[in-house]
DNA sequence: ACGTAAAGTAAACATTCGTTTACTTAGTGA
DNA sequence: TCACTAAGTAAACGAATGTTTACTTTACGT
């Protein structure tokens, strides 16, 4: 029998098998991307993936958990320095983009694919998903809003905004600084001349 | 041979396979809609869609350009007696709002169907959807916002949040004129308490 | 009444996909 | 050394898909 904290062999291919995943579901989208795709991406075949995964469900669960993971994690250090609730906030937003708009395979799954395109493992997507949205909520709680300001609309309408930028990221000159620093200038401020500021 | 102005049949299936397949693109999506599906919801067989039209590809494009047509025409009513530049905006969002909210099929898919999922029509999709969002351009060009305001970023911020709330529309208590007014107040005014406005 | 053409059916076609099966290879512990 | 097992292959399976084909039905102009 074979001691349980090392592997058998060298080198886990899951994990060579989980990034080739990451990085077609993020390009192609999962019902576009094939197991024999993967499977040929890391030099195998389609047969070997199912030694690792029991199903291609179990394969983007894999990736979209540790998606979340590296996001979280990136999130967290960013503001962890900062004191100013709208910097904070500002840091986030800026954290989530770096991570969505650069080619980083991974935090892309987590806008390219739909927890509604793939059926059956939509409840654990969900799951995940919400794990990390429920740093936003902090966030946003800790903002000095004017009083009866639905702070649950306002997460949703951010996050909404922010999640969209990978469809359109690329054809304006904007980097990922500028879309952060406005989107929360605009929170914070809006957008009208301060004469015409009414209700 | 035929009067042009007058069908040869009494009723045209034309029509009805096209909100059949609205109805399928905006409930599953287009990669999971079958054919198959769409002519039995219609109660013919399979075949007897391509009487009709050329591909899936084709009905998908015909569903998107009719979702256009409608949503646009809704809009353009919802603001054509409406003066204030912040009142047409709002009534916009709110148009918009409650025509992909609402049990809507047509403008369900203008959301739900992403031009990325589609391969091929992708780029006669992307033109239809441009054709929309000029629209929300206009709007946004007419506000008197603070001087070098990137307006181009500012749409596409505003579009991002509202095409994303059909994945979360529900959870919450909110209406679609309760999103549309907080969504465009936030964009005038901000949210931080006024003592607390700053840069 | 008759021919034409649109509308529709039933069935097959050619792929493609996720998954399974039977078998082979190779490293490891005892 | 030898049995065990994880890792991998090659091939097939079974279902589903978009599309095509050959044939039938039916309304309408002449």
């Amino acid at each position: 029998m074979r001691a349980p904290n090392r592997p058998s062999r060298a080198n886990n291919r899951s994990l060579e098998l989980r990034d080739a995943a990451a990085h077609l579901f993020a390009h192609r989208g999962y019902d576009q991307t094939t197991v024999r795709e993967i499977a040929a991406a890391c030099g195998m075949t389609a047969g070997a993936v199912y030694v690792h995964f029991g199903s291609k469900h179990a394969l983007l669960i894999a990736v979209y958990g540790e998606a979340v993971t590296r996001v979280t994690k990136r999130l967290a250090v960013s503001i962890e320095t900062l004191d100013c609730p709208w910097q904070r906030l500002e840091s986030a937003v800026r954290a989530h983009l770096e991570a969505v708009l650069q080619p980083n395979d991974y935090a892309r799954v987590m806008t390219r694919v739909l927890p509604k395109d793939v059926g059956e493992a939509r409840i654990e997507l969900i799951a995940l998903r919400d794990r990390y949205e429920a740093l936003f909520r902090a966030l946003i709680t800790e903002l000095p809003l004017v009083p009866q300001t639905d702070c649950g609309l306002v997460r949703l309408l951010l996050l909404g905004a922010i999640n969209w930028t990978p469809f359109w990221y690329g054809h304006g000159g904007a980097t990922p600084r500028d879309i952060a620093q406005l989107t929360v200038t605009l929170l914070r401020n809006g957008l009208a001349q301060p004469s015409a500021r009414a209700l």
